[in-house]
Parts: C-alpha cells; structure tokens; sequence
RNA sequence: GCGGGUGUAUUUCAAUGGUAGAAUAUGACCUUCCCAAGGUCGAGACGCGGGUUCGAUUCCCGCCACCCGCACCA
C-alpha cells in the first residue's frame, strides 16, 4: 500500500462533498476552504463531541458566543495591536525577513530610535545602511521597513477613518476575558470555573497552505479557565490529560499525538507556559492541532487596566480579592477535522482492486446508515428497503441515506467512501422472515439481523 | 512575501496553432440473488484577462489558485 498523501484527501473531500475550495467558481481566494454538507455533519459532530466532552454537564463550564467585532481597545488591552504593528523588514541578499526591532536591537541600536509614525516616509535610508542583516551579515542590505498586520482591518459604521477601525478577532479568548465579569455578575461561580466559545477567527496569514492547515478564516473551541494562581501547576497537568483523551475519543492513536513543550522565546506575548499538541499528518508531518497555554493574569489585569473596571475576583470566605489566573485549552476545529479525516482515510487492497474507506468513528461519521435493496427492478426490495430507510430516519436524526443505483457493489463502494459505519440490504429473505443484511465498513463482512433489533446496531 | 512547478469534465489523466479524448464519477432505461459486472442513451472541461496570429486550450505577458522548497505562524 502506497503512503497516503494528502492530495488524495483533499481530491476525495472535494468529490464527495466535504471541502470545497473557496470561491471556486470565481479562481479561488486563498487560504479559503468552504465546507459541503458532508464536510459541515462532521465538524459539527466534532464540535458537539467537544461540547459534550468539556463543556455540557459540567457545573463550572459557562458557554458564550461573542462578538467577532470588538472595540479596538480590546486589542489595545491584549497585547495584539502592539505585537502586530511591528514592521518586517527584508534582506536583499540572503532574502530573510526580520522583526525590525529585532535587526534593531541585534544592531545595538536602542528601539527608542523608531518612530514608527514615519513608516513609509523614506526616512528610514541613513539608519538602514548602517545596520547588518543578522542572518548573513551584510551591511545596508534591508529594504524599507513595511507594517505586517496579521489582524484584518475593517471599518465599523459609515465613516471610513481612523476612529472606525476595527478588527476581525484573531483568537476567541478575548471575547471570553471582556465577558468574565458578566459572567461572575450573573452567575457567582466558584473558582475555578471556565468559560468556553467555539467560534470563527481570522488571520491574515502570510502564506497559506496545506489545505485546511493554514487558513486564514478558521474556526476554535477553546475555553478560558479562572483558577487561584497557586495551583496552576496542577490545573495545567489536569488538562493536559483531558486534552489526551479528547484526541483519543476522536478516534486518533496515541502514537500519532506528540506533545511539544513550546520554549520560552516561541511562547505568545501572553504565556508563560504552553504545549502544543501535534498530530502525525499525511505529508505534512507532525503539526498543531491543540495547544495548552497558561496565560497568566495577563489578560484580566490588562483589560482591568485599559477599561478601569473592577475585574477582581471576591472569594466567598471574605479572603482577599485577586485577580485569577487562567489555563488555556485550545482546539483548531478545522485541524481537528483534518485530523480525523486523515485518520479515516484509508485505502485497502482487494484482489487487485483498491478499495478506499473512511474509518471514522460512528460517533462522528456525517452518515450513520445506508439502505439498499439487493435489486432495483424487483418493486417488492425496493419497497422494503424505504420501509426500512424510513424507520432508521427518526433514529438517525435523518442521517440514513437510501440508495438503488448501480449495482450492490459500487453502492457499497460509494457509502465506503464517506464513511458510513453500516449498510442494510434488504433481500429475497427480508420479504418473508424480516431479517437484513448488515454490513460492517471496516471489515466487510456482512450479519444478518432480524429488522426490529436494527436500532441497536445503527449509532 | 521570495524561488521553482502546475492549472483540460466530479476526480485522475491524454492530445492538439484549425475550439478537445479516455478512465472514473454522474443522470435515465435495461440487466443483475451481495462487494466498482455488462448494454443503450444523456449531460459534463481547456482558471481569469490581455497580446501575437487569418485562427490560441496550445506560444508570450499579467493576474488568480494550488503544489514543492524558504521565510512567516505574534
């Protein structure tokens, strides 16, 4: 069997309606993937799976749903505008980019020497000739220093100047800090208690790639977790585990999952620890799909600093107020999709024939059931065989499709390929003892089961 | 953003300076008693925009998208 590379994911997801490229009909925007239905019942069973696994029936886990918009001074408060309007500068000769402060300071010059207000004023040429790229050391060899903002800019109302700029978020935390002290207000909960969002971010990355890897609309679950600062240490463990274990309940090998200790110098402006949770991707290796951040009481004394509003937390024993502390669990949805699909895909040989099936796991397959009836010219199947696909309808949520075309084979073939877990067959037998065939995707092989004990074998 | 490559039907590919062919998928009908059998008919493509040319899918330029390196991923 021949290593499975991801264009061979990417050419089923497109024809069998997971993923489709964005824009498509109009060439594309890149870094833009639009989910077909099929594509959409599986992120969605992903995202339930989450909200069931961390979220539901949990008495100290608080869903919210923010706004994409924010007033700027969020992003002022966070860290974000700051770190973004850092200018890159490029080497002609070695074709590098650098952090300008960065070229500045390995330079010795003190950073108090930027005037980032005369960006782009072509002021910049007498302090350029005298610094050397650090990279390959060659003196007066930058361009103009030019602003790279990974955050989308956008106008709020109907003037278009500097006091409407907005931003399209880049992570969801925020909209869950700016919410805290509602939620402490309406709710009293006892720390530690988390709050939790799953929602569409954006990143105007420099270079997309890799399918649904590196995009620059996507989509996190990710919950913020308010804990005393003195037992983080324990919390981040705590979670660590639990981030395990959700990567196991999608279906993902333990040998598959690596974590990475991030050191300090990669860590976010906002981290004093992070682990980023990495899966074994078809060409692209080990790469990101999680990541654990303990983010300090960065982000809370900020926001109580930039808005002037009281953000401490008063414990109910009459102790001291503080500020809490906060561990950061995180989840890309879209690799986390990407993840399961490339754990699904799978490709068999059988007598010569390729048979290519998705292994997903019934919790999470976008169709729990297909129905066959053996032959399409003998009415009395195909009857039976809607009969049945409309009994398993109310069960499966609708999640049963119903299918004559061809021959049996290739119908198989078809459900394999979007990774229904079962297929019935109803045949001559159905008719007179209402028994049918079930067959297993994985395995092939096929059960015959009386029709009132379906449910118990479709999820 | 830099360098290299690619762009033809759902997908995977082919051919061609005189507007394109297959496999596969797909729709209809027939056939078929369990793993992509067969038959008939049907629908379906040269990424976008310029240029050269009598004529461009083919040659040239620009753009867009994807792939491979690099850089970036706070």
């Amino acid at each position: 069997m021949s290593e499975v590379k991801l264009e061979d994911i990417i050419s089923l997801a497109k024809r069998r309606g997971f993923v489709y490229q964005g824009s498509e009909i109009y060439g594309g925007l890149a870094g833009t993937w639009d989910y077909g239905p099929l594509g959409t019942l599986l992120k969605r069973n992903i995202v339930n799976e989450w909200l069931k696994y961390f979220v539901d029936g949990w008495d100290d886990m608080y869903q919210i749903d923010s706004a994409i918009l924010m007033n700027p001074r969020v992003w002022q408060a966070s860290g974000h505008v700051d770190t973004f309007t850092d200018p890159l500068v490029e080497c002609t000769k070695c074709r590098t980019r650098h952090r300008f402060d960065h070229v500045l300071r390995a330079n010795h010059i003190l950073e108090d020497a930027i005037n980032y207000d005369e960006m782009d004023t072509g002021k910049w040429g007498e302090l350029l000739s005298k610094i050397k790229c650090p990279h390959c050391g060659e003196p007066g060899s930058f361009g103009e220093p030019r602003k790279f903002n990974m955050m989308f800019k956008t106008n709020v109302g109907p003037v278009e100047d500097e006091n409407s700029i907005s931003y399209l978020r880049p992570e969801t935390a925020q909209g869950m800090f700016t919410n805290y002290k509602n939620i402490v207000d309406s709710f009293y909960p006892d720390l530690p208690f988390g709050i939790a969002q799953i929602g569409k971010t954006f990143r105007n990355e420099i270079s997309p790639r890799d399918f649904l890897f590196r995009t620059r609309e996507f989509e996190i679950m990710e919950f913020e977790y308010f804990i005393p600062e003195n037992i983080w240490e324990a919390k981040f463990e705590k979670w660590r585990i639990d981030m395990h274990a959700w990567f196991k309940h999608l279906g993902l090998p333990q040998d598959k999952i690596k974590e990475i200790e991030v050191p300090q110098n990669d860590r976010a402006h906002y981290s004093k620890r992070t682990i980023d949770f990495e899966y074994d991707f078809p060409s692209l290796g080990f790469s990101e799909v999680g990541g654990l951040a303990y983010r300090t009481d960065f982000d809370l004394k900020n926001h109580q600093e930039h808005s002037g509003k009281n953000l401490e937390y008063r414990p109910k024993d009459g102790g001291a107020p503080f500020i809490p502390h906060v561990i950061e669990p995180s989840f890309g949805v879209d690799r986390n999709f990407l993840a399961v699909l490339s754990n699904a895909y799978t490709e068999d040989k059988v007598e010569d024939e390729k048979r290519t099936y998705l292994k997903l796991p019934a919790h999470l397959a976008p169709v729990k059931a297909a129905v066959f009836p053996l032959l399409k010219n003998k009415p009395e199947l195909v009857a039976k065989a809607k009969e049945v696909h409309k009994l398993l309808r109310k069960q499966t949520n609708g999640r049963v499709m119903f299918d004559d075309n061809g021959n049996i084979g290739k119908r198989y073939r078809r459900q394999d390929e979007i990774g229904t877990p079962i297929t019935i067959t109803i045949d001559f037998q159905s008719l007179e003892d209402n028994t049918v065939t079930v067959r297993n995707r994985d395995t092939t092989e096929q059960r015959r089961i009386k029709i009132d004990n379906l449910s118990e074998n479709v999820e």
